[in-house]
DNA sequence: CCAACGATGGGT
DNA sequence: CCCATCGTTGGA
């Protein structure tokens, strides 16, 4: 796990970073720090996965040729909102909105490496951790990465559902402020479990931080 | 009204 | 590979 390092200026992302190009979001959200406020505390991870969703032109997207249905309104606005979908019953996908309104793009968080409220984590995903697992100076276990190395794992962990749909991530409920800066470690790949998107299931609209233990587990061969 | 479906995750 | 499980969606 990533230790805050007090020296360090951590600076909440504003309106003007979502609402640049998506893809440019994407990338530069690699590193930096999502947090959801709770009773109990802060629960945080920075981010080591995103996946573009190029809205309209984009046959992966939600709002591919314009679809525009009540539980997607948070995509037809400004870039800086969530848009939390429920996904097979019992899953929740966070997604954060890019550029200006009526442009409906956006970007999937897909993986997170867990930084603060592990007790909380491991007690809403129902995972038993033990002082083995805490120790990371060797290797991270497999409970650790268990945690949030998967868009709707880390929903879980962060107890983030449909309930924040909608919710501006220039607020203090839900929001991300800059980690570090790992662009050297950047890798794009295709995106995954799009197989119905056709040729769009092959654009390199992932983006990964290589090498990190907390991607998601199809491709734990790219961190390598 | 109602049936089909899914930007997943977990197990085989 | 298979499939659980339920809110949203869109077509009667």
């Amino acid at each position: 796990m990533k230790m805050m390092k007090s020296s360090k200026q951590y600076v909440r992302l504003e309106k003007s970073f979502y609402e640049q190009n998506t893809i440019t979001v994407a990338q530069r959200l690699l590193g930096c720090i999502l947090i959801h406020k709770v009773p109990e505390g802060l629960i945080s991870g920075m981010i080591v996965e995103t996946e573009a969703y190029m809205g309209v032109d984009d046959k992966a997207a939600h709002s591919y040729q314009g679809k525009h249905t009540p539980r997607m309104d948070p995509l037809y606005k400004r870039g800086g909102y969530a848009y939390i979908y429920q996904l097979h019953g019992y899953n929740y996908c966070l997604n954060v909105v890019t550029e200006k309104e009526n442009q409906p793009r956006a970007v999937l968080i897909r993986a997170l490496e867990p930084i603060q409220g592990l007790e909380l984590m491991a007690r809403r995903r129902n995972i038993k951790l033990t002082a083995d697992d805490m120790k990371t100076a060797d290797k991270i276990s497999k409970k650790l990465k268990n945690m949030t190395n998967g868009p709707s794992k880390l929903c879980q962990a962060l107890g983030i559902d449909t309930s924040l749909n909608g919710v501006d991530l220039l607020g203090n409920e839900l929001y991300i402020i800059t980690g570090e800066d790992l662009n050297d470690r950047m890798m794009a790949t295709p995106r995954i479990n799009i197989s119905y998107a056709e040729e769009y299931q092959y654009e390199p609209w992932r983006f990964i931080i290589k090498g990190n233990s907390f991607l998601s587990r199809l491709y734990k061969i790219e961190s390598k």
